[in-house]
DNA sequence: GTGAAAGCGCTAACAA
DNA sequence: TTGTTAGCGCTTTCAC
């Protein structure tokens, strides 16, 4: 095998055929045009032979299309993310398409190259989790017609359908479970707060704050990192009045919490009760197991690809989102106070 | 703004310059070609006042290169490769690359296509964590001349070089820690058997059994996943010749030991001691902390880096890979029986 | 300083 | 049943 530079033209001149015949016998057309079944024999096997792979740039080019959609996540670091693209990445193999992700590292300004970069590739879709609250590069996106949806964050602005976990109902339940435990001193750490799925998370805080008409509210934090969560966990303990309770809105912020209060010898129910936001894996092996409020990952993700699909067929709208409830997985972390 | 289908051709229209011309000023190769200061001005603020951005499939197709490389993972849901890939990503975006991430889900056939299509696309560069023990596919990539390094798992055999943990090495200081603390009986629970981080880690695991000359020797499972991490703790506890300490390959494995062990009532490290592999975030707050061997991550992603640049420049060999030495984390699940 | 023209590898009208 | 030709959007040689 030689493998060196072969092209359609390197077969049709060893084969005595045209690059035409080459081409659709290859791309699987040849039927549809009545390629002789003999002629098609003789060039796979010359193809196979010669380890031919249509050079896709080509056929992007050529198509404006290649079979493949981009996947834009914040940050891979982060285990939802991570579960969410992998889960993405298999229905879409399954579909035929090949997914190209991408790591923005939670940052808007990369997020804008790579979007400018990657929606020139003539790929067929995009699905992103934006990593912040502007979107001008997403209106190009629009203009260019490429189809995309959102995924847990998203525009309401913008014609683009998201498909995400109702971060508002997820909040909100966490706060009245914690209420329903007699705790009237919660206190909340958000992530990047430029991002609707920290926000609505927020406001779902504070709408159970004032359900309940509880007197203490308190939001803190800036980013979804364990990093973020210790610094802010370590300021709550220096707190003259301090909350009874931790409502982080993510597991990586949670585990930041869990440094903060080993570092501080304090335990959890005990000395303070948590209730986190994404349901890891893990919540149920912890030395105290957390209470978090799960996505419906699952459902998210089958509901993001059926979507993309269709908007690859015809034009959508934000009206074709769909927002998923949460659950409340209960665990050990919430101390009954009453 | 428009943004409707802007290519040269729109824009050489409108200012009245050649497409040549306003491809010099917009690629940036204009000064090379003393274009006047005057005209790039003029280019750019029309190519900016329209939105254009370079259809990337041309350029490639003309350069055969895109400043993006391709970073081929088994899984994203296994924490230990998402970190690594968001690590990568960021090294080389701050070199002024993309990264495109493929998750294969552990499966060699996956792996097989996605390699040939991306390989395909004109790529600069490729990082692979391969997902089984073939390498045909690959041979094209090195037939191609396509720079590429592997990560974590290799082939000896292949002229790529390779960046990875001393698989060996953290198994054998594995053993020997557990040895050390009086255990004689020890399973080994491997991850995927085709791969050579597991295999190499047996052989490790194995050789610290004949060190010692221990005459219990168990080597099970055979997926680097919780759910068979789950099945083979559960195998382990119907032995009738049960170990004392178990070695589970992977952190996705030992949860699912802990899985296993919780459902029996069983704690560790009172009923069974355990080491695990990945030093995952959050083993310290773990209702008993793991030991567990940590892979020196971010010297890896550095070194892998280095090296698939260092191959674009000129060819490497497998004599130019890196094993770097794991450091064994040591935390409170080895029970000492001496 | 600028442009015409060729060509990267592929597909698809149109022709035969 | 097969081939000719044009062209996707870009870069680059060569010419002026």
């Amino acid at each position: 095998m030689d493998f060196g530079h072969v092209t359609i033209k390197t077969l049709a001149n060893i084969t005595g055929f045209s690059t035409t015949t080459v081409s659709r016998v290859l791309n699987g057309t040849y039927k549809k045009y009545r390629v002789s079944e003999k002629t098609a024999v003789i060039i796979h096997a010359e193809a196979k032979k010669l380890g031919y792979i249509p050079n896709q740039a080509a056929v992007n080019l050529r198509l404006k299309k290649n079979q493949s959609i981009g996947l834009i996540v914040p940050s891979l670091a982060n285990p939802f993310f991570s579960t969410i693209a992998s889960i993405i990445s298999k229905a879409f193999y399954n579909r035929n398409y090949s997914v190209y992700m991408i790591d923005c590292d939670e940052n808007q300004q990369i997020e804008k190259e790579t979007i400018n970069k990657i929606s020139a590739q003539n790929l067929d879709g995009l699905i992103v989790i934006p990593s912040g609250n502007e979107y001008d590069h997403l209106e190009r996106i629009i203009s260019i017609k490429l189809p995309t949806i959102f995924i847990d964050r998203y525009f309401e602005d913008l014609s683009i359908p998201f498909v995400s976990t109702d971060h508002f109902q997820g909040a909100l339940s966490a706060v009245e479970l914690l209420v329903k435990n007699g705790h009237k001193k919660i206190a909340c750490i958000q992530g990047n707060p430029t991002v609707i799925s920290s926000t609505e998370r927020v406001k779902g805080y504070k709408a159970g704050i004032e359900k309940y008409a509880l007197d203490f509210e308190y939001v803190g934090g800036h980013e979804f990192t364990q990093q973020a969560g210790h610094e802010e966990m370590k300021r709550i303990l220096e707190l003259e009045d301090r909350p009874t309770a931790i409502f982080a809105l993510s597991d990586t912020i949670s585990l930041g919490v869990l440094e903060a209060l080993k570092e501080g010898g304090y335990h959890i129910p005990e000395d303070f009760s948590l209730v986190s936001f994404d349901n890891s894996l893990y919540l149920d092996y912890l030395e105290c197991p957390i209470t978090s409020i799960a996505h419906p990952v699952e459902k998210i993700a089958e509901r993001a690809v059926e979507l993309l699909f269709e908007s690859m067929e015809n034009v959508l709208s934000v009206q074709d989102s769909s927002l998923f409830a949460p659950k409340l997985i209960e665990r050990d972390s919430i101390r009954k106070l009453c």
